[in-house]
DNA sequence: ACCTGAACACCGTTCAAGT
DNA sequence: ACCTGAACACCGTTCAAGT
């Protein structure tokens, strides 16, 4: 082929063939010249549509959170935490439908146009509660470190590519982990070890959240007493 | 040099050169070659050591964690929530040392020997307070993943190796961010700006944990009535 | 057991050039 | 502006060999 002008590629293009990478290879597994070599193209070519890979990681991960449906939430008559909640049930089903990009995520900060766009609707959300904006914009980082902070909890242990296995299956592997922690050493930890196993569960993250929506309710009430 | 036993290196050094490359190269610096070369030593001699690359930086990461002083937190004289508190800032002012740590974090899940000793103590601290074994991890889950979710949402804009610059400048370079991003695509953000700007402060921690540790206060109390 | 030597199959990025 | 060709300076990991 010869080089020249040709448009054949777009920007979507290379976030396309990235994300198809992810899945197949996993988050080390997106590479410029993976991505190059799937678009018939020659390495350096994506450096006409990304200054750098760092570029190409960033556009990929605010594509995955452009995926949640936000229009599902902006319904007013339901329970402003009803829709918190199904918020962040959908913004992690996001991010662990391929667990890569938990991995990427760290290497840039969430400021694109679809984290933004996700702030936007927490903050909305959060007012609609009768938060005051800067009160709503805390309780935004509240939740969205929850979110982050589970999630990546949850990533660390899904080393293969792809989707990951069933919940049973990953709990039951994380079992046997905390099965093996000596007990003379750390007795807390392996009376627990049950419980602990079961941190990535949907359920854990679905109390987490009670727990933190519990602390943003009291926001506009009385200061809560000293730590009994 | 010759081939033959020598016993020239141990564990502890390999994992030196690697805490020396991230502190001048940053978490991607981190290769095996680079700490062979440090060594002085040809680069597939570390595998004698580590298993592979992924092993040698999931030792790294719990070698961090080792590095907070845990009896710092054991005096029960103290209250329960204050100790919690400097746990909890202790483990973000190590982990942000080297901010470099926090994204080899989602390599593997926090299971080495320190990892486990944090959760202990976090457990013992918990316990202390009043809780049961069971609302003890499931309150551990809740702190660990807010540490999690805070350093990471720090970290990610901390890209450059080395110690991160002050918290005053970092806050800065935030609000510059924030301050570009259009106010009529998205108004609410852009109306609270600065305070996203204070996400990364210890201030904004600090707070995050207190309403965490109101919500771990009342896990034995009664249930909370519903969201208002 | 612990190291070397050499190789395999990769990387990101840059620079000059062609259309 | 958009692509090629070629190169530079890297990677992780494996295998056979030496002591």
């Amino acid at each position: 082929m010869k080089p020249g002008p040709r448009r054949s590629l777009t920007e979507s293009d290379v976030l396309a063939a990235a994300t198809a990478l992810l899945a197949e290879r996993g988050a080390g597994g997106v590479s410029v010249r993976g991505i190059a070599a799937r678009l018939g193209v020659v390495p350096n070519a994506v450096y006409t549509y990304f200054p750098d890979r760092a570029a190409v990681l960033a556009a990929l991960v605010d594509d995955v959170l452009g995926r949640v449906d936000r229009d599902a939430f902006a319904d007013p008559a339901r329970p402003w935490r009803e829709r918190l909640v199904a918020l962040a049930l959908a913004l992690r089903a996001e991010l662990l439908a391929d667990p890569g990009v938990v991995r990427l995520m760290g290497g840039s900060p969430p400021v694109g146009a679809h984290a933004l766009a996700v702030q936007e609707t927490m903050l909305s959300l959060l007012q609609d509660a009768g938060l005051g904006p800067d009160d709503a914009a805390r309780a935004a980082y509240l939740l969205t470190v929850h979110v982050l902070g589970s999630v990546a909890l949850e990533a660390a242990e899904l080393t293969d590519p792809g989707a990951p296995p069933p919940e049973e299956e990953r709990v039951a592997a994380r079992a046997r982990v905390f099965a093996a922690v000596p007990a003379q050493r750390y007795p807390r930890t392996a009376a627990v070890a049950p419980t602990m196993a079961r941190y990535i569960t949907t359920e854990q993250y679905r109390w987490g959240l009670d727990r933190v929506l519990d602390g943003i309710a009291q926001l506009g009430a009385a200061p809560p007493g000293p730590g009994a």
